[in-house]
DNA sequence: TTTAGCACTCCATGCAAGAGAGTGCCAAAA
DNA sequence: TTTTGGCACTCTCTTGCATGGAGTGCTAAA
């Protein structure tokens, strides 16, 4: 009686419901659900075959269809779509799955261990895989060099940036450089520099080289040379993410394809796609939900992505996500995702 | 006529040649052999009924088998390795493979690299699952460390290691320390261990602490510290391994089985069995191999795993290896990681 | 608008039959 | 003594067919 045909399609809320329930059935169950079925567990007290007539109109909607003729209803796309958007009632995180990610993530750890215990809890509550991106590092403040002789005109070179970051790469020079020199070298940067923006005493560098055109010329060339290159090197380092409990993927009847894992694990593993995934993330303010193809990449056909960035002061270090079957529980991977980006936000807080 | 009955089950040659020939068609092809087959593929001029008596022996001898009473002959494990013993007549590496390992293993690359590489290598050419263990280092020479202050009463400690090698961690003191006083006690330190290996320099440090109780001595207990933690950080870094290729497995029908795919994934994810199967054979003195179970690990089954040592100035800093269905052509990948094992210990020497 | 009934479709299962591949054994040939 | 041809037998794989179950769409009545 009482129905909202507002919109191009709006649905009243007994076809809301049904489908509401449909998708729930079919996330616990993974089985098509026929009318019959369906009718008892909405508690609608409707017959099957009035169940029959809605499930009509949600087929010419594009909201669910059916795998062959005799097989029942599953949702499709756009039915998940609508499910995520609008009927979902997330659950409330047990205390002791809070307890398990408010101990394994404690700012005790280094960056590094903090991005595996993140990934992998988030594995291990889901059942699915755990993705996290190294956290990125937006201002690389240069604070220290120190250089170091090595054998065969060879010079270790030490730059902190930041607070506690620590990078080293060898340079090969013209010449060998006598620990005075080398010391005497980095004195100089140190004072120039301390403090900048790696850009900004990028730019000094190269200024001052051509004022002060004297023996260590070699050297402060190659300096600034592995300034650029530890540049490139935190680039690709920001770039890169760890991946825990693919393995879990392969529980998932629907995904047993081996040319479908195959695919999905060769993705991970060469990282380019799922990297511009993950990427184009990072300025979501918040939860988003990639549903099978709608990310565009073929190979997440029949996967849904459910990803957060993480933050530090406000500012975006990185996204985590957790990737399984579209027919996930989502209102139970949600909060999960939520707070352990949460966490992890936290945790680095006390570390970089 | 002619015939070598010596020992317990001596094969004669017709035999002999006869499990050759099928163990090689078998791994080029993957499917069991009748005796019809076999009598024509051996051009030995027999019957296929002679076959088959000569396979009935191999059979009773256990060197092959039958999956069922219609479906010819698949080698055992026994086949395999009475294969590998005395029947392998390894092919020479073609020109490009040769200059695909020698160009990819330039010592330009840094020792991550390189391992990188190495594994990246194995596995495109032979397309299996290559693995490779990072270098340890086995003398840790202290060569030289410097503190940074850091806010909140912590400071930076920076070690560096043997000729190249950098460390850091942060160090939670229980007072703010001046530069100066962190430069007095990292000069003292310097003093003290330069040159030293690292498990004297812990010992000296301890010794010292007894007779200089002044005002460093939190600093320096600390410092003492941070060595341990490193000494263990790097022995559970030795203890790690790069693996490449894993979902060229997926290729083989052999392994096309879910359940046996997600342990061996597994397996390698949590690197604990294989680590130590890869352990055993550092002290090996070239190429091993082991075929299906004879490792002792039952996820190996339906797998061989050829293992070298790579050493630098004779002495074995890892192992690397190629994981792959027992039906692998054991005589082109043993060249592939024999080559391997040598350049990636020739890049290497120019490295550490 | 909802419901009951009915014809229809499709899948999964089980069964039977036949083809194909290969073996083991026996008796004859070399 | 070894090799060979022949033959019965076994096992798997495929195909075809019948059946039952599940579910749908449509129509007519409530």
């Amino acid at each position: 009686m009482v129905s909202n045909q507002d919109s191009n399609y709006s649905l009243n809320d007994r076809t809301q419901h049904l489908l509401k329930v449909l998708v729930e059935s079919y996330i616990s169950d993974g089985r098509p659900l026929g009318s019959r079925t369906l009718a008892k567990l909405s508690e609608l007290d409707v017959s099957p075959a009035t169940v029959r007539n809605v499930m009509a109109d949600l087929e010419e909607f594009g909201f669910v269809e059916s795998p062959h003729t005799s097989a029942g209803r599953v949702p499709t796309t756009k039915g998940y779509r609508l499910f995520v958007d609008t009927m979902l009632n997330v659950q409330p995180l047990t205390t002791d799955v809070v307890s398990q990610l408010v101990e394994n993530l404690n700012p005790k750890q280094s960056v590094n261990g903090l991005v595996e215990s993140a990934s992998g809890l988030l594995s291990d509550l889901t059942s699915m895989a755990g993705v996290v991106t190294i956290p990125k590092h937006e201002r690389a403040e240069f604070r220290q060099i120190e250089f170091l002789p090595l054998s065969d005109q060879r010079v270790l070179a030490i730059l902190v940036m930041n607070r506690q970051e620590v990078q080293n790469r060898i340079l090969h020079t013209d010449r060998e450089y006598s620990e005075s020199e080398l010391l005497q070298a980095a004195n100089y940067l140190n004072e120039l520099c301390a403090g900048q923006d790696l850009v900004v005493a990028r730019q000094r560098i190269l200024d001052e080289l051509d004022h002060v055109r004297e023996h260590m010329n070699d050297l402060m060339r190659s300096a600034v040379e592995m300034g650029e290159k530890l540049f490139s090197e935190s680039d690709a380092e920001k770039s890169d993410y760890v991946v825990v409990g693919q393995t879990n993927l392969m529980e998932y009847d629907e995904l047993s394809d081996i040319e479908k894992l195959k695919g999905l694990f060769e993705a991970f593993g060469q990282k380019r796609e799922f990297l511009s995934l993950l990427d184009s993330c990072i300025f979501a303010q918040g939860i988003q939900i990639f549903i099978g193809q709608e990310s565009g990449y073929k190979v997440l056909d029949g996967c849904s992505v459910i990803t957060s960035p993480y933050t530090v002061d406000k500012e975006t270090l990185g996204v985590l996500a957790v990737v399984g079957p579209t027919r996930m529980s989502y209102e139970r991977v949600i909060p999960i995702v939520d707070l352990t980006a949460k966490l992890l936000g936290e945790a680095l807080n006390n570390q970089i």
